[in-house]
Parts: C-alpha cells; sequence; structure tokens
DNA sequence: AAGCTAATGGACACTGTGTCTATTATCTTT
DNA sequence: AAAGATAATAGACACAGTGTCCATTAGCTT
C-alpha cells in the first residue's frame, strides 16, 4: 500500500482497480491477468497503478486483507454457542457460499496458490482460537482441519444443489469426531 | 509429450531436463523458474526444450506422471493389510519423507497450486479405493481427507524432528476418527 | 485562489516466451 | 561401415509483459 486512503481519487483509483480484480479473476483466472488488462478494464492508466501497487499480487493481497476484515465479521456473526461446533463456521460458509464464483475460481483448480494458503492460514487461526478455549490446543489438528476445510468447501460449492448449510453440517460431522466433541 | 523414448539422445536431454528441474524447484521454487535458466543448467540448448515440450508445464506434468508411477508402487509396498488405516499411506509417507524438502517447496506455501491439486487427487483416488472396500465410498469424505492430509503432511514434514511413521500416525489417528475404524 | 498531490500517456530498458531455419552431431538400421 | 533418419544447436525474430521515469494535466483541499 503505497498510498493513504486520504485523497478521494486514491480511494476512488483503488476501488476501480479491485472491482476489476473480481472481474477478471472471474472472468479468466489469477494467473491470467496481467496489470495492462487490469488498468484497461479500471479505465485507469497503467502508470497510475504503480503509483499504489508494485504488482498485482500486492493489489490482491490489498483485497484479501480487507476480505479478512469481512469474515472475520462474518465468523462473529453467528456466534452464538452451539455444542459440537465451531462458532466461527457458519458466517464463513455463508461469506463463502454468497461467493462462491470467486472462491472456486481462487481456491480451486490452479491459480492462487498463495492465496489459498492465506486462507488456510486464516481458518487455521480461527480454529485454534476455539480449540484453546476446549484445552486442546494442537497446531497438528489444526492443520488439517483447515486444510480439509477448503477442500470440503471446493467440493461442496462446486455442486449448484449444496447449500453453505450443507457445507456447514458437513464440515462438523467430520470436525467433530476428529476433536471428538460429544 | 512431443517426442517418444526412442532416441537415446532424447532420453538424455529428458533426462538432463527432468534433473535441472528439481534442482531449480528445490533451489528457488516452481514460480521463480525460467526455460532459459532451465536449459543452461541442464546443458542444452533452449531451442532443443521446445523439441520436447511446449511449455515448463508441460515438463513439470512429466515429471509428475513419472512420480505417480513411483507414488502408487510405494502406495502397495506397505499393503499389509492393517485394521485401522489405510493401507497407501505408509508407502506414500515414506517416499515423501526421502524428498521432503522437494514436496515442500511444491506444496508449501505459494508455488504449484497446479501440483499440489493433482497430488491431493491422487490422494483422494485412492483413500476412495479402499474407503470402497469398506462399504463407505463418499466423495466429500474423500476430498476432506485428502485436503487434510497435505495440510498435515506439510506441517510435519517442515519439523525437522518428525519421521515419516510420525506423519502416518498422526494422519490415522484423525482419518481414523473421521470414517469411524473401530 | 494557491498549493499540493494524484492521474495521465508515452517512452524506455529489460526479461521472458515461443517459433523457425540452416547447420551439425549422433544414433539406428541394413 | 555407410546411408538415411532424427535429434541437437545457435542464433534470429516478433511479440508480450513488467516496472520505472518524466513532463504535463486535472482536481482535491485548505
Amino acid at each position: 500500500m503505497k498510498n493513504g486512503n486520504k485523497d478521494q481519487r486514491a480511494r476512488r483509483t483503488r476501488g476501480m482497480l479491485g472491482n476489476a480484480l473480481i472481474e477478471l479473476i472471474l472472468k479468466q483466472g489469477w494467473e491470467a491477468i496481467g496489470v495492462r488488462e487490469l488498468c484497461a478494464r479500471a479505465g485507469i492508466a497503467r502508470s497510475t497503478f504503480y503509483l499504489h501497487f508494485s504488482n498485482k499480487e500486492e493489489l490482491l493481497e490489498d483485497g484479501f486483507n480487507g476480505l479478512r476484515g469481512t469474515i472475520r465479521q462474518a465468523a462473529s456473526k453467528h456466534a452464538l454457542r452451539q455444542t459440537g461446533k465451531f462458532r466461527f463456521v457458519e458466517g464463513i460458509a455463508d461469506h463463502i457460499f454468497e461467493n462462491r464464483k470467486l472462491f472456486l475460481a481462487l481456491m480451486g483448480g490452479n491459480g492462487g496458490g498463495v492465496v489459498r494458503e492465506k486462507f488456510r492460514k486464516l481458518i487455521s487461526t480461527l480454529l485454534l482460537e476455539e480449540l484453546k478455549e476446549l484445552g486442546e490446543s494442537d497446531d497438528a489438528v489444526a492443520h488439517f482441519l483447515s486444510g480439509g476445510f477448503i477442500s470440503l468447501a471446493v467440493f461442496i460449492m462446486a455442486r449448484k444443489k449444496e447449500s453453505a448449510r450443507d457445507f456447514s453440517e458437513r464440515f462438523h460431522a467430520f470436525a467433530g469426531k476428529v476433536v471428538g466433541f460429544t
């Protein structure tokens, strides 16, 4: 982030770039995007892009950080305690479901190894937070479950008939057994 | 694969390229490799590269397909039935362990989203084969477990003190609960 | 209204890709 | 061992993408 959020012009530019990024990820996947194309779609000059970011990865990072906030928020929305479940899952499931095309484009198949790992770490952290409350703070469990979480999510979200709740239930069915929820 | 295995020169060239690929993946990761560099290290002309492969992805694919054979073989090495375990896991665990730097370079952090997914599919298939024998052939389970498998493997293999057996035991502890081994 | 700061467009040097061609080296077959 | 086939080579080529720089213009902000 080379430029603060001060000036309204800068905010606008960043906004346009963010939108263009999402559109292009959906259209052709992360790998295939070029800065040139990105700017064309955003309607800004290429040199302006470099006033804000050093490369496309940095723009993606910026976007992901924004998402982080949204996700953590979504995580606590359905935060009522339900035995046998991780509190954060439903919120995230909803959010993923609402953007499931984007989610699949970023996590599925090829493309974004970087984003995938960032997202996995986020899930892992959230899992660990709740696991600690249960006295079982095992990194290995968190890794295993977070990996399973994503693969399962990709699988479920790709099937058109399945809902966010379907995913949530599936995941808890598996994860519950692993951590020994009663 | 543009060229058969007929001529000894062709085999040699492919061999050199394969070795150079592994060396460079270890040295700098998949993303950072260029065809130019690859050929320099392999000691062949760049134009020769294109006589065999259309791009670096194709070379990687070639390598992975070779690995597939090795892995399937390794999978059946320790194929004695043990209740509460998937037969293929120990063999693969050993193989991963022997090449754990390469494994981490390909699966960890950023880089190879493509390889990762290919590998996950392989694990998923192997899991499914054994699950079918148990009557439980659920794609969702296979997806969940294969995702967990990789994330756990990356986690364990990154810790220098842990062995292939450590991974195998950890994985079975989790997976066993999920599929309800008794 | 003045001064600051972002945006623009075009030029530049660089790196990398994939194709092609004429020539040389090496294998395979008889 | 000679002849014919095929792989390897070096270098040129067109092209696309990246990141930097600069002089100029547009538009916020105070």
